[in-house]
DNA sequence: TTTCATTAGTTACTGGTGGTAACCTAGATA
DNA sequence: TATCTAGGTTACCACCAGTAACTAATGAAA
């Protein structure tokens, strides 16, 4: 009686998707993540070894890239390739189903970009109206 | 010399957006949080009470229903309008910003739920993998 | 032969935060 | 007097993101 039928379109967002919904939310988790995505991006232009990653990646310890990138390799975005050498080296690639995240990703993070401004502005007013 | 060029349009992803860099990553974080996408997906169909809200999104608690909605508010996504009567009634609404997110979103969403069995049986493999 | 440098991590620790359970307010009702 | 309602708040705990320091293995340098 007083059920709501949700729009197709958003179900997806406020039900459930086609698989496991705490699969869903993890995925989701990842791309809100702090460095993930920005490790994708970097990927994108080709194979990097770990303190290449590190570098670029200002501001990342080690243990975060570590994790960070394993996290990536066990959904299958990034690949991981290790040598038998030493000092060791070891080349991560991004995989094809990580680059068919690329454009989702880019949409989001551009509407971030163009209203983070306006975001900020939001948030001072908020906070100075908190007497 | 062996400095790589980003493409323009992985910049926002990896060096930053034109704006505050942390205000840029919090939306981002916002996105991938648990509750947030799910309250602004149910709120696009109309106003919504607490209650109601908190019966639609099963399994929050009161002081996390709050504090989402806190934060959403702050950030200008939704609004929240009080009335003075007891007992007290309160509607939450999603605002233009707000409804100017969701395609982006949604868009995520869908790549989630397109792969989300894909990413599972990764992961299964990936854990099995571990000697 | 005792250092040092290099690479790709791991370990011990800590602060912030997500989550639960219990409580609060004010008035209407029984 | 006790109970119900709506919309929260408070006290509390457990987990996890993040930092700093350490490690393994080897070749080169002194």
């Amino acid at each position: 009686m007083s059920e709501q039928v949700h729009e197709p379109r958003m179900q997806v967002m406020c039900e459930g998707p086609r698989g496991d919904p705490e699969v869903f939310r993890s995925i989701l988790a990842r791309v809100g993540d702090k460095w993930s995505m920005m490790l994708i991006g970097m990927l994108q232009e080709g194979p990097r070894r770990f303190t290449e990653l590190k570098a670029m990646t200002q501001g990342i310890s080690s243990r975060m890239l570590t994790q960070t990138l394993r996290q990536l390799e066990r959904d299958g975005l990034v690949e991981r390739e290790m040598f038998a050498e030493i000092p060791p080296r070891v080349e991560y690639s991004v995989t094809d189903l990580g680059r068919s995240l690329i454009p989702a990703v880019l949409a989001i993070a551009e509407w971030a970009s163009a209203h983070t401004n306006e975001i900020a502005a939001n948030r001072e007013d908020y906070d100075a109206a908190a007497d």
